[in-house]
DNA sequence: ATGACGTATGTTATGTTATAACAATTGCTG
DNA sequence: CAGCAATTGTTATAACATAACATACGTCAT
């Protein structure tokens, strides 16, 4: 069993697409948690059950999931957790790179690069809420040139495109 | 007194541009309420007086503001306005694309270019607050292109770039 | 002018998202 | 196992936003 992982074999092959309606999802989910394993212990950091379990929710589909919706899910039978238990959580894996934060909805979703210091660009779908990540250095290139035309120096892009995926929008022509 | 307003004419020197410490301001909001009220009129729409007192508290500086930072100014002496107020002048004022809505601050800028109809891209200085709106055909172009690539059609883009503003910079690397 | 209608605003209550502050627990290290 | 730092639990509240219904206002046909 290799600790390092190589980002080749296991990234999942969503970097700028949106997943098949009926692909594996609980192998992007076992992928997801075993790259941030692997992360965390290169890093030092403690990747533990609860932060676990919070990352395994966000993952529980490609859309983005809200803190609340984290919360109902995360009770264990008898007592509700908090709050501040999921935000310090998420707080935690937006540090690590293991989520992003998608600011037009309050809403977290999976990192599918988190090997990679970056900040992603985000197309959401407005039909089907599916949220796909890009990662692309036009973008990139674009932005940062067109802010330092203005003398601004770039250091948190926020990127998050809101139109139809492929599928909604062949549903809305053909229905 | 000419009722249609050539942009040439009226267009604040701001486009992708941050403004002077000492500028005068009192144009700029000027400027902002006088295309705002020639806009509405093209179109039949009521600038009432709430919506003009909320644009021009929205442009009380080039910053981001809240929607409760304008409904404590917005107080009449004796009663506080209640948040539906303000909140129904904002939609009313983003419907007309006389403001913009910040997605990462919660907050509201005042468009420098309400004459056109678009999604501008922001340069958000982390250190001073100052927020800069910028109309760069190439981010535009890069955005589409690459959201094509994985079959999206980009409805909404929401470009909120946070950095530092060349002034900051600048005080950063002296002091 | 007046009544009917649509738009705008006032008012009350509540929903949703997020954090402050402090206590208790856990895990690591000497 | 004592001491310390990091994590989680718990309580309360802050910050942002909207639902629902009442009132006022503008305008247009009669």
């Amino acid at each position: 069993m290799s600790r390092k992982v190589s980002p080749a074999s296991v990234a999942p092959a969503l970097l700028g697409a949106f997943p098949e309606p009926g692909h594996d999802h609980a192998h992007c989910v076992d992928v997801a948690l075993k790259q941030a394993e692997s992360i965390c212990q290169e890093r030092g950091a403690r990747l533990t059950d609860v932060r676990r379990r919070v990352l395994e929710l966000v993952w529980r589909n490609h859309r983005p999931v809200g803190a609340y919706e984290i919360l109902e899910h995360l009770g264990n039978s008898r007592k509700r957790a908090q709050p501040p238990t999921v935000y310090r959580a998420l707080e935690f894996l937006l540090a690590q790179g293991l989520i992003h934060r998608i600011e037009r909805l309050n809403a977290y979703i999976g990192c599918t690069a988190p090997e990679r210091d970056h900040d992603g660009q985000f197309l959401i779908c407005r039909d089907c809420g599916a949220t796909a990540e890009l990662l692309d250095r036009r973008i990139d290139t674009a932005i940062h040139a067109g802010a330092s035309a203005a003398g601004f120096t770039v250091e948190h892009p926020t990127v998050e495109l809101e139109g139809l995926c492929a599928k909604c929008r062949s549903h809305d022509h053909h229905g």
